[in-house]
DNA sequence: AAGACGGGGGA
DNA sequence: TCCCCAGTCTT
């Protein structure tokens, strides 16, 4: 009890203005809560508004095409959550005659919404008393009681969301599940955290027993894939391919037509592959190929090159010829979007 | 239970 | 570089 009204006392000091906070339309409350899904206030903020700005309600969101919701979620990475919030809207609309439902059990099984976000809808729109759980109540908890268990471990989400319901003030539960995790965010950093402006470093474990760096425990290390893509900017005048991803990584947006390999491959072996073959029925005149750019990603690394050519075909496997100025209304991954920039500029 | 899924920022 | 971010879904 000690321990969450500090919080929430804090909370009240330290709190930032945020446009989802302190109001009751679920609509806000759910797509700042799917927009923040493994991302930072300061990255998912221009996102949350631009969505509010193009669709101010559930119903015009349900509305839009995939493309047109993919488009407004460009950049912002993990694509499932947009077409899963686009699906949700739906569902609401036609399902729920859109109105958001106000119980856990609808809550959590609409599509994008796990334990986490369905705890998070529940407090801060109807004051349900269930107790969020993510990155920042792990490590505050993990910190301040000391818990060893790894976070990513069967047994460590089981402990976690049993402490944090244990400490959860459930008239208080809006209020509370916001402050523990503003102070996760602002006080309680992952990096470097504020202890000597900390309110409960008289009491907090990792702070007593110096193991700060050392909390929260995570059992998995990640494995990062090299992946080699070969992009090729097929002019044929004022035309231009693509094809849309099917599955994995960008699922749903829009590329040039693609050579992948797992190893780097010269541009002569490339030439000579059968995807080549298969991609290019006639021969092609070879204009420019671009430098390697490395794209960092959490999981894996791709080297890109963009090879501009030209072709006399009018079709190209598994893509579509569209105007080059129809271009900018297809959603398409950052990578694209950044060279298309550079070479505008160049 | 483990892997896949983006992109940006901080150290 | 590596780690983490208001996690969820698939295998």
């Amino acid at each position: 009890m000690y321990f969450s009204k500090q919080i929430i006392e804090w909370y009240f000091k330290n709190k930032r203005s945020l446009p989802w906070r302190n109001c009751s339309d679920t609509y806000k409350i759910w797509l700042s809560e799917i927009i923040l899904q493994q991302t930072r206030v300061q990255q998912g903020l221009p996102y949350f508004n631009s969505f509010i700005q193009k669709y101010p309600t559930i119903e015009l969101l349900a509305k839009a095409s995939e493309n047109e919701v993919l488009k407004l979620w460009q950049g912002l990475g993990y694509y499932s959550r947009a077409r899963n919030m686009h699906a949700t809207a739906k569902e609401i609309t036609e399902k729920y005659n859109g109105v958001f439902p106000n119980d856990y059990k609808n809550i959590l099984s609409l599509k994008g919404v796990g334990p986490y976000t369905a705890a998070a809808i529940c407090s801060f729109a109807y004051n349900l008393p269930y107790a969020v759980v993510d990155g920042n109540v792990t490590r505050v908890l993990s910190r301040f009681f000391g818990i060893q268990t790894p976070l990513d471990s069967s047994e460590g989400k089981k402990e976690f969301e049993q402490l944090a319901q244990e400490l959860l003030i459930e008239e208080k539960a809006a209020e509370n599940n916001q402050a523990i995790m503003e102070f996760g965010a602002l006080q309680c950093k992952p990096k470097s955290p504020n202890c000597k402006l900390c309110p409960l470093a008289d009491s907090c474990f990792a702070f007593n027993n110096k193991i700060i760096a050392e909390l929260p425990k995570k059992s998995k290390k990640l494995k990062i894939r090299k992946r080699y893509f070969e992009f090729f900017i097929i002019n044929n005048k004022d035309k231009i391919f693509i094809q849309k991803r099917k599955q994995g990584i960008w699922k749903g947006l829009y590329q040039f037509p693609l050579i992948e390999n797992t190893v780097k491959k010269s541009e002569s072996t490339i030439e000579k592959s059968k995807e080549w073959k298969s991609l290019f029925a006639e021969p092609i005149k070879i204009l420019k190929i671009s430098p390697t750019f490395k794209h960092q990603l959490t999981h894996q690394t791709i080297f890109a090159r963009f090879w501009h050519v030209k072709s006399k075909s009018e079709t190209i496997a598994e893509s579509k010829s569209i105007n080059k100025k129809e271009l900018k209304n297809y959603p398409i991954p950052r990578l694209l979007e950044k060279y298309l920039e550079n070479i505008r500029i160049i």
